[in-house]
RNA sequence: GUGGGCGUAGCUCAGUUGGUUAGAGCGUCAGGUUGUGGCCCUGAAGGCCGUGGGUUCGACUCCCAUCGCUCACCCCA
């Protein structure tokens, strides 16, 4: 038995509907915030994602299926969406379109990552991109997308949490800022956030260790190291979701892992998922498409991921139910008549309807129960008798009540059915 | 990469201090007299007890390894 790769699984049709669902819900709502639908190369030149997301990034460093091609040219199965999205735009020279340019995408991502609850190797997740739009107008439109989407599919317990990382300019300050205040507490620290002390001094924020999140509280805030443009990007962000009705916390511990956020950082944390509770993610990154090679043009967006999303709906009992259910079926006692319901059935489906009749020539008893299983809502029985007069028995499984129809008589059988 | 838990029929699980033909429920299939579902009843198919070693007269049961699943750290969607 060959077994799917570690981190993978597979989605059988029990599971599509809710899939499809929740695609749908996505897309749709995209579109009525002006977002069209972008689709680009499962992988990239490896170079895209260590210049796009960053070098020193863990998804870049420990978590790409990266691989040689027969010419030896390094290729990377996308771990995210925006660096494939920035490079296409740039590529296609979409950046001298009319701006804000606003994109969705419905992809997979690959990251070498050892599972757990709402994380896989292979995920999907549906995101967007806007790009030209500096404003936080922007950062809160795109904002109120999201909440829109984990609105519709009723995802309850869902906070919004948004911070600022500050840019280029106030960032490293702030840096050093919580690097010296760390520094001064070091011996306290636990030995993983001695280690980020050098590595990360910013994840110290999200230490779990009673005496770290102790330490952590007197820290120095982000927010209040931010230049007077961050500082005012940030003020406008919360007046305009103040206006838009969505709620927020500020939340100094949301600290995005790729390099290329400014600014504008948020998370949609939904509780009662496990420990992976972001079901969305995202924020500013007004340096991504120079750093690939574009113009400089200010971008944010955010990407959810569909499992994470599923896990949240299914916590709430949101999953809608499966009705899908065939309006007829139709059982054929002999050939002759399985031949006549091929005749029928093809007619119908060719209107649009959801019909089935036997092809595995079972007993009468046996198709009835297998009809109820399907859920038909009504069942047709024909046999030699029937071929011969054209009229055959109609049952309403529900009501189980049953009327003779003229089953040649297309119209009269599907009025029989109303 | 680091830890914890778990691997017995398609699914959910029993399996007594190691003892001979490994069980149940659900599901699947076939029946319960001659052309009719849901309830009920009967029967059948389906397990090298994750894999490989070891201890033992004897291992589903104990030990080791390995693979897989799972939860958490980390990171992120």
């Amino acid at each position: 038995m060959i077994q799917k790769p570690r981190g993978t699984f597979d989605i059988l049709p029990s599971d599509t509907p809710l899939w499809q669902y929740i695609e749908k819900t996505a897309r749709d709502t995209a579109a009525n915030f002006g977002y069209g639908e972008i689709r680009t190369p499962t992988f990239e030149s490896t170079e895209l994602f260590h210049r796009g997301v960053g070098d020193t990034t863990d998804v870049v460093q420990k978590e790409m299926y990266t691989f040689t091609d027969r010419e030896n040219r390094s290729f990377t199965l996308r771990p995210e969406g925006t660096a494939s999205v920035a490079r296409a735009l740039v590529e296609n020279g979409k950046c001298s379109d009319t701006l804000p340019l606003k994109l969705y995408y419905m992809i997979n991502c690959f990251r070498y990552e050892k599972p757990q609850a709402g994380r896989s190797r292979e995920f999907y997740q549906f995101g967007v991109e806007m790009y030209g739009a500096a404003d936080a107008a922007a950062d809160a439109d795109v904002i109120a997308l999201g909440s829109e989407i984990i609105s519709k599919l009723g995802i309850k317990d869902t906070t919004l949490h948004i911070n600022s990382i500050g840019c280029p300019d106030c960032r490293p300050k702030f840096r050093q800022a919580l690097y010296d205040y760390f520094k001064a507490h070091e011996d306290e620290l636990c030995d993983t956030c001695k280690q980020r002390l050098e590595t990360n001094p910013l994840r110290i924020l999200d230490c779990k260790s009673p005496v770290c999140s102790a330490i952590g509280k007197g820290a120095p805030k982000s927010i209040e190291h931010l230049c007077e443009g961050c500082a005012d990007h940030m003020t406008k962000l919360k007046n305009h979701l103040d206006e838009m009705g969505i709620e927020y916390v500020v939340d100094t511990n949301i600290v995005r892992g790729l390099d290329y956020y400014t600014r504008t950082v948020f998370e949609f944390i939904c509780t009662g998922i496990g420990a992976q509770s972001t079901i969305c993610g995202g924020g500013r990154y007004d340096g991504l498409m120079k750093q690939i090679g574009g113009p400089q043009m200010p971008g944010i967006g955010f990407a959810m991921g569909i499992t994470r999303l599923i896990l949240a709906m299914e916590a709430y009992g949101a999953v809608p139910a499966n009705d899908h259910a065939p309006l007829l079926y139709i059982a054929p006692m002999g050939a002759a008549a399985q031949c006549k319901a091929a005749g029928i059935v093809a007619k119908l489906r060719r209107e649009g309807v959801y019909a089935e009749y036997d092809l595995v020539a079972r007993s009468l008893k046996a198709q009835m129960k297998y009809a109820d299983k399907i859920n038909a809502k009504y069942t047709l029985i024909i046999g030699d008798n029937e071929i011969e007069s054209g009229k055959a028995i109609l049952k309403n499984m529900q009501e189980s009540s049953q009327v003779e129809v003229d089953f040649t008589d297309m119209q009269a059988l599907t009025q029989a059915m109303k």
